[in-house]
Order: C-alpha cells, then sequence, then structure tokens
DNA sequence: TTGAATTATAAGGTATGCCTTATAATTTTT
DNA sequence: AAAAATTATAAGGCATACCTTATAATTCAA
C-alpha cells in the first residue's frame, strides 16, 4: 500500500475497503481481512480501528470484525462514486487503459469535492456504471429508514429490517420484541444505550446492537 | 496552509512556491519570503530548504536565500503546467467558478501523472494560458507530434501514428489512406469531422478518428 | 566600528501511522 | 476439557514536518 499518505486520505481507504470487503467477506468484516489488503500487521490494523471506532466511523466487536457506521458508511459510498466516476472520465475521455485509470482515480478521488464530483457526473452524462460494468453510487441515498442509533429522542417508527445480522442480534431482537414491522418510541438516549418503547414495554438496547436495527421514522 | 499533506505533496508546494515567488521577489528568494507565503516558522523553513537542498532541488545561499536546481525548476514547471490545466478543465468544461477552481486544483495537480496531464492537455486543444490569462508552461514531451484533432487549419504534416489504435480505425485509416508516413494537409474544421488533403483527394474523419491520428507538423 | 536586526543552528516537543516483540484474552478445533 | 489457533493489548521504536525557546553567526545601518 501507499505509504506517502495522508490522515484524512488514510481513513477513506479504511472506510472504502470496509465498504468494498463486505462483499467478499462475511459481516462484521474481520481484521485479519483488513490486514490482508492493507498488507499492515495485525497491530497496526488493530489500532487504526480503534481510532476510526473512537471517531465514530465504525463500530467494532472485538474478535469478530468491524462494521460501518452511518456516517462511515456514506463516506465510503461518496468516495466510492467519485472513484467510478474518475474511471469514466479517464477512460472514455482520456482514453487511458483501464487498469492505469483505476490507480489514477485512487489518488484522485481524494482530491475531489463534492461540487467537483457532481459536475463531473454530468459532464459524463450521469453514468450509473463504470467502465466495467460495476455500477456507480447515485449520490444519495436511496433507501429512506436509518439506524436506531440516530433517530432523535422522541421520534416514533417502525423497524425495517435488522442489518447486519450476526451473532446473537437476532436472539436480542426476538426477545426485546423489535422484530421489522413493529412501532417503537424512542425515549431516551444515554451513553452506552438507548431506551426504546416497545407497544407497552421499554426496552434498553446498548448502542452496538442499535448500529444495525434500522428504522423508518414516521 | 494545509495540514494534512503528504511528504511529496510538501515538496512540490515549496518548489511551486519558489518558482512563482521568483517573480515578486529577488534572487535568490529570502527564507522570509517562503515564511511569509506558508505561515511557517523561520525555523521550519530552514529546516526544510536544508533536506530540498540536500536532495539537489534546490541551491541554499546562507544568509541570501534559495533558487531552484535544473531538477527543481523542471518539477515545479511540470506542477504549475498540471495546475493550470486542471484549472481550465475545471472551469471551461464544469463551470466552477475560478477562485474555487484555482484551490481544487491545488489538490488535483499532486494526484496527476503525465499520461494524465498530455492527454488533458490534448482534450482541452492544449490551451496556452489559464483562465485569467497567465501562460500555461509548454510540457518538453519528447514525442513531437500532436494528434490531428489539434493540427490548425491550413498546416501541413506527415502521419506519424494511429494511436489507441482501437475498433476498425486501422481499417478506416487504410481506406483514407493515412497510413504512417504520408503527408496531409488540414484543409477544413468542422463541428463533427476535420477535412483533409491526401495526395489529390479530399477525405472527411470523424473527430473521434482524429483523436487517434498523430501529426508531425512540418 | 559598533550596535541593531536578521538569519542560522541547536535542543527538545507534538502528532501520526506504521513497525516489532511479547504477553494476555478469546475462539476454534481436537 | 484440553490444546491449538486466532485475536487483542501493552510497550517501545522510526520517520516526518511542524512547533517553541535559546543561542550563535552574519549582515546591515548608524
Amino acid at each position: 500500500m501507499d505509504k506517502d499518505v495522508t490522515v484524512r486520505e488514510r481513513v477513506e481507504d479504511y472506510l472504502g475497503a470496509i465498504y468494498r470487503l463486505r462483499a467478499t467477506a462475511e459481516l462484521p468484516v474481520p481484521l485479519s481481512v483488513l490486514g490482508e489488503h492493507f498488507g499492515f500487521s495485525p497491530v497496526s490494523i488493530h489500532e487504526m480501528i480503534q481510532k476510526l471506532s473512537q471517531r465514530g466511523w465504525i463500530t467494532y466487536y472485538p474478535y469478530r470484525g468491524v462494521i460501518l457506521t452511518e456516517q462511515g458508511e456514506a463516506v465510503a459510498i461518496a468516495l466510492l462514486r467519485r472513484h467510478r466516476l474518475w474511471e469514466r472520465f479517464l477512460t472514455d475521455m482520456l482514453d487511458i487503459p483501464w487498469a492505469e485509470a483505476h490507480d489514477i482515480a485512487g489518488a484522485l478521488e481524494h482530491a475531489t469535492p463534492e461540487s467537483v464530483t457532481e459536475r463531473l457526473s454530468t459532464l459524463l452524462g450521469d453514468p450509473v456504471s463504470c467502465p466495467h460494468g460495476v455500477p456507480i453510487p447515485p449520490s444519495k441515498r436511496a433507501y429512506t429508514d436509518i439506524c436506531l442509533r440516530h433517530v432523535p429522542v422522541g421520534a416514533r417508527g417502525r423497524v425495517t429490517r435488522i442489518a447486519p445480522e450476526f451473532g446473537d442480534i437476532l436472539r436480542d431482537v426476538q426477545a426485546w420484541g423489535l422484530l421489522p414491522g413493529c412501532q417503537i418510541i424512542v425515549i431516551e438516549q444515554q451513553k452506552t444505550e438507548i431506551i426504546v418503547q416497545v407497544e407497552e414495554r421499554l426496552v434498553s438496547i446498548p448502542l452496538d446492537s442499535a448500529n444495525v436495527i434500522w428504522i423508518e421514522v414516521l
């Protein structure tokens, strides 16, 4: 991996890698997979993961791996969008071979503000796939639910999905009566947990779990 | 000045700054001028200057200032060229205001390999000045041919190569009699095609094809 | 020529992401 | 249940460009 890279770039690269590695790896993405991808030592990966977790980009499940938070995913998706658009520009308008374009896009994507991204998309005719057919993420998220952690206190909503589902989360969700479809009200948000009203009961949900429960706010 | 910047980027920025500050400052450029430009402490500037000097980018005259070596100047000029070309791209093709374009170009310029620079220049019609009329340094490209699309009307030249060769281009080129070596005169340039005289015949060439036919102007 | 201003240098500090080595905690396999 | 493998954590290091403070060398101006 590059040696000469900015802090912000590294953060983006980590988030982007986690986003893409979801496809090939299980969820959450194990640190070992990240280590292999970057070619960094397990200790270094672990260190960086701690920081990303502290800063709210990812949720870290020790001995299991990481998943992106809503914000982390937004960063990763925006990055990927910039990447694909630059790829198209380089191949379509500058006739640069795809393999080379991929690497160059990997550098340009970190130097591209939102305004340029969207105008570039327009210039290219708003393409929906990269030169090899891989989809380009749209500029705005298509789905309308947000994860429970970010539902404001007092809001009412309906559980839409549990994702990613792993470990004991399904069992917990069932115990709490939080299956998809049921209505909830967020009562209180604390340091480590969120208090939610389900039917007539109050349930206390750890933040980690709140990260994988998705709500459509009503 | 930016805080989050790569080592290589910082080196380029120093060389670029020295190059530009020659205009306003005397020669050699005093470190105090550099310090003011970057907003860094004199000690930091001095430290960096030592390193640049050791690495052969600049010559340092203690108590006087610095001048670029031949290599250092080459780096600075190439950087400036990339900068100006990105500015033109951002303003001409993406309609981004110049002030903003300047800053964005300042980021993109560090992520742009030679190949992209030259193709970008071609795409823009090999402009010779930035959006505000400041000259764009020419590339010292080894090859002397330019692509047919940018050969001025009336000019005479010889076909040097077909690149990149793809699709049916070779067949078309043969049909037109435009094989490498043959002489041509550009008669007329239209929206979608270029009229070229080959031997005694007039040939109409689509712009797409004109992009891959390279001419040495005589 | 002498004093003031500028410039150079030395010494020590911060932050960051990477490294290695060693040990502890947990999970997985036998 | 015990052994093996994986994962986490602690401790100490490296490189880099910036910082401040303090002192030495040189230039410039009176």
